[in-house]
DNA sequence: AGTTGACCTGGAGTGCACTCCAGCTTCTAA
DNA sequence: TTAGAAGCTGGAGTGCACTCCAGGTCAACT
């Protein structure tokens, strides 16, 4: 089974102008061409270009990333050196869950805290009532 | 209690040249000026910048950061919209950090699946290694 | 009086990750 | 057979969020 560019895109959620650019910077290998010079992905292709994304989404660097591929292109020799760098790229995501649990715990604090305010307001009219700081 | 440049960037963990760009842009009031004509940040300069890297950190574009510190700066009148703001902003932060989980996952897949191919590396020696797709 | 270090300003430069464009070819359907 | 859609290439442009720089001021020590 083969896919357009345009299937390829829209299946792994990345534009056609970034496939294109995935490809000229050596992040994903040049696909298999149709007759007419069309690119032609492969199974195998859409599968990378699909975990390519969940490092993208977890926000791991481009120059990352190529590293990873070219290891990858490397063959088994290097799976000891892709596993660290997926070890570590997990421990980075946890770090962010956490951080943005974090975040949430003040987001959540404003967010009551406006609530307070309406129902002062509400309870007896104008009169008093502070602006909070932070 | 005032406080210098260097202190409000190292306890907000923003960057030096960072507070003045926000203060630029119009992300920050323009804080106080000592005799000398520095910056005197007050106690709640320092809150609002601590506020404002919770946001930062969740990823709040600046374009956002700008309008709710607008808001805030016109008075009361506008807390129901920044109230608004906030929450739609930690519906965006728990939807990444669902994301951030679900990748996690696949990273945890590949990280196992490395796992394997090292203790089938281990027990019989070379022969008939695949490498996996995705 | 001189040196050092923190701070000041306006403006230019950087890195990242795309995104868009002009001008071309190739397939598909009427 | 011809119009339109989809794809191609190389290269330029964009948006974001900083980050750096030159050249100057100010306060404190020696």
């Amino acid at each position: 089974m083969t896919y357009s560019i345009a299937e390829a895109a829209s299946s792994s959620g990345l534009s056609i102008d970034t496939l294109r650019y995935y490809e000229r910077i050596g992040l994903v290998e040049p696909p298999a061409r149709d007759p007419g010079g069309r690119r032609a992905y492969s199974d195998d292709d859409m599968a990378w270009l699909g975990f390519l994304t969940k490092l993208r989404t977890t926000g791991m660097p481009i120059r990352r990333m190529r590293e990873y591929a070219h290891l990858r292109h490397a063959g088994l020799a290097t799976a000891g050196r892709r596993k660290e760098i997926l070890i570590e790229h997990r421990s980075d995501v946890l770090e962010r869950i956490a951080e943005l649990q974090n975040c949430l715990e003040v987001l959540n604090y404003k967010v009551a805290n406006y609530e307070r305010c309406e129902r002062d307001l509400a309870g007896q009219e104008p009169y008093l009532v502070h602006e909070e700081s932070a």
